[in-house]
RNA sequence: GGUCCCGUGGUGAAGUUGGAGUUCACGCCGGCCUGUCAAGCCGGAGGUCGCGGGUUCGAGUCCCGUCGGGACCGCCA
């Protein structure tokens, strides 16, 4: 039907007869005997050279025979890749009509309600903008496959029916026919069946995973996702970060990018350093220890303090005004700090600030030295406990430095030795688990589980990306008995844990290997290698923020027939 | 569950302290035009200002509600 694809034909061309075919781009009439059609494809437009007699109109479909000509130099067009030629003496067959679209197929749709882009998505996706990321996001596919059957893993697929679990995310649910009342749940996760699939020796697993979850829906979650799932036997955490970072190398260099070295560091340096678990290391602005600075301090704000942390927010003084520092000060109280200090250095190197008559002159010199605080520089300092100090400091570092996630360079990082338990449940007083309850004790705290529970590191890990988190890993227990004393510090009984997790722990009876994993999302890796701020770019077709399609109008109700057959009655909607 | 922003011909935008007949660009339709390339020129059609209610002599504009979209918080072990 075709020769050539609309982006390929070059002035060497010239003098072959070739078929292009492809959609009308654009028409630009001449008179009686002429007109240019700009055919288009998913590899470029092409100038064809046509008889104004032949009634094409934007978005035709036509396959166009004709002979490549050189364009003398003047008429040569720089901004295409096939400027240089064009088609003579055409021969146009439409093969299809086509009405006016809603909006135009070109970059000049990037501005159009994103519903509409979504109601017509297959016009959207013929936009050079979207076929691009499509098939970035296709690349990316490939090359992580074969990075991880290069490296022995196998790919497994597991069940898209599977059974609820009450831990993590909302569940998706599924009724069953032949058991009216029972349901299947959608999967959040391959994440059992993997573990399982060590126990069952295949050692090394893999799959580009469709998760399922039913929480509200942001730029970077939608309720399907994919992941890179993987999982290995006889692993350290060293292991499963060589083999994931060798897929994310692969990754990168598919869309013709350096991933450089992924940095390795602690989630207690993260903290202390950047107040987040998924720092973003594309700019500076690190929190600064001032404890000691302020250890004898006449300052009340400060005076006792556990913890005093800083950042300099350098040259941002004049961008701060009174208003802009009330507002930071708001969000500060309500994530739990006392107070927000602010001072701005002034020309001088004074400190300009309502607390500034409260620093000793010691403490002043001790300050600019240890933020480096320089004339038109914002300093802000938290004294409190030092996780809210961090958090705090971390939420206005980002909120003041950070840029959108998708501008390089690209700052891929590990944070390792998350801990066991996050915090303790108020109503029951035991200690929650951080990762999952599945997850390995750093070996060296193994100790403090009943003592000390929340100073316990764990085996889990972060891979994050310019201060999105990709995805999450762990090793995972693989013993009963440490199994049974996790799952006694949070409360959970032989009974309980037979129950809710026995399909998944009676296989470990039978000779479970040590292993470890980890999965990461595919649409946000994608989106910030195509350079986009939201996966919504990067998927074909997404669902909006209430979880709607406005091309398929899904959800919808469902025939009173098919309910009866699943013994469901729908509750009248709520007064 | 909450906070904030948005909704005006097919598309994108403008519309002042509430005041005459909503404005502009692109697109669309018709005409002219032999070297354009987002062609150009002339003419034309196209609107429930998301929807409902209220205030007012008068509402695109103000108020309340509602629907839809987006960003974020909660949530996402």
């Amino acid at each position: 039907m075709r020769t050539h694809s609309c982006g390929e034909l070059r002035p060497e061309h010239a003098g072959t007869t070739v078929s292009l075919a492809g959609w009308v781009a654009t028409r630009r009439e001449h008179g009686e005997k002429l007109a240019f059609v700009d055919l288009r494809d998913h590899t470029g437009v092409t100038q064809c050279v046509v008889d104004n007699s032949v009634d094409v109109r934007p978005e035709f479909v036509v396959r166009v025979t004709g002979t490549v000509a050189a364009r003398p130099a003047e008429n040569v067009n720089d901004k295409l890749p096939t400027g240089g030629i064009e088609l003579q003496d055409c021969v146009v067959e439409i093969l299809n009509a086509a009405e006016p679209p809603p909006f135009p197929i070109s970059e000049r749709a990037d501005t159009v309600a994103e519903n509409t882009r979504l109601q017509y998505r297959y016009l959207d996706i013929r936009r050079e903008r979207m076929q691009r990321n499509l098939r970035i996001r296709s690349a990316v596919n490939s090359a992580i496959r074969r990075a991880m059957e290069d490296q022995g893993f196998v790919e497994v697929e597991t069940p898209m029916l599977v059974p609820s679990t009450p831990e993590g995310a909302r569940e998706f649910i599924v009724p069953s026919r032949q058991q009216p009342g029972s349901f299947y749940a959608l999967p959040q996760s391959p994440q059992l069946f993997k573990q399982l699939l060590m126990v069952a020796g295949i050692d090394r697993y893999y799959q580009i995973a469709r998760c399922l979850r039913d929480e509200d829906l942001r730029a970077d979650r939608q309720y399907e996702f994919m992941q890179l799932d993987a999982e290995m036997s006889f692993a350290s955490q060293d292991d499963v970060h060589a083999a994931i970072g060798a897929a994310v190398l692969a990754a990168a260099q598919a869309v013709g990018q350096d991933p450089g070295d992924i940095v390795k560091i602690t989630w207690h340096e993260a903290m202390n350093r950047f107040g987040i678990d998924k720092p973003d290391l594309r700019f500076g602005m690190e929190l600064q220890e001032l404890t000691d600075v302020f250890a004898s301090t006449e300052f009340k704000a400060f005076a006792g303090a556990v913890c005093i942390k800083g950042i300099n927010a350098s040259g941002k003084a004049d961008e701060y005004g009174r208003n802009k520092l009330d507002q930071m000060t708001d969000k500060a109280k309500k994530m739990g700090a006392k107070g927000l200090v602010w001072l701005k250095v002034a020309a001088d190197g004074s400190f300009e600030s309502p607390v500034a008559k409260f620093l000793s002159a010691d403490e002043t010199a001790a300050l600019t030295a240890r933020l480096d605080a320089k004339p038109g520089d914002l300093l802000l300092i938290v004294a409190d406990q030092w996780t809210t100090a961090c958090e705090v400091l971390g939420t206005l570092r980002n909120d003041i430095g950070r840029p959108p996630v998708h501008q390089g360079p690209y700052r891929y990082l590990w944070v390792v030795d998350f801990p066991l338990f996050v915090g303790v449940d108020e109503a029951s007083g035991r200690p929650k688990p951080g990762h999952h309850p599945f997850t390995q004790p750093h070996p060296d705290d193994v100790h403090l589980l009943e003592t000390d529970p929340l100073q316990v590191r764990s085996q889990a890990y972060d891979l994050v990306l310019n201060g999105w988190e990709l995805g999450s890993g762990s090793i995972r227990i693989h013993q009963p008995d440490l199994q049974a004393r996790i799952f006694g510090l949070l409360g959970i009984s032989q009974e309980e844990a037979d129950r809710r997790f026995g399909f998944f722990l009676n296989p470990f009876k039978y000779g479970a290997p040590p292993h470890g994993g980890f999965a990461f999302g595919i649409d946000r890796l994608v989106a910030i290698l195509a350079g986009e701020e939201n996966i919504r770019e990067v998927i074909a077709f997404p669902k909006t923020q209430s979880g709607q399609d406005p091309m398929t109008n899904a959800p919808t109700p469902v025939d009173a027939k098919q309910l009866d057959e699943l013994g469901i009655r729908v509750l009248p909607p709520k007064a």
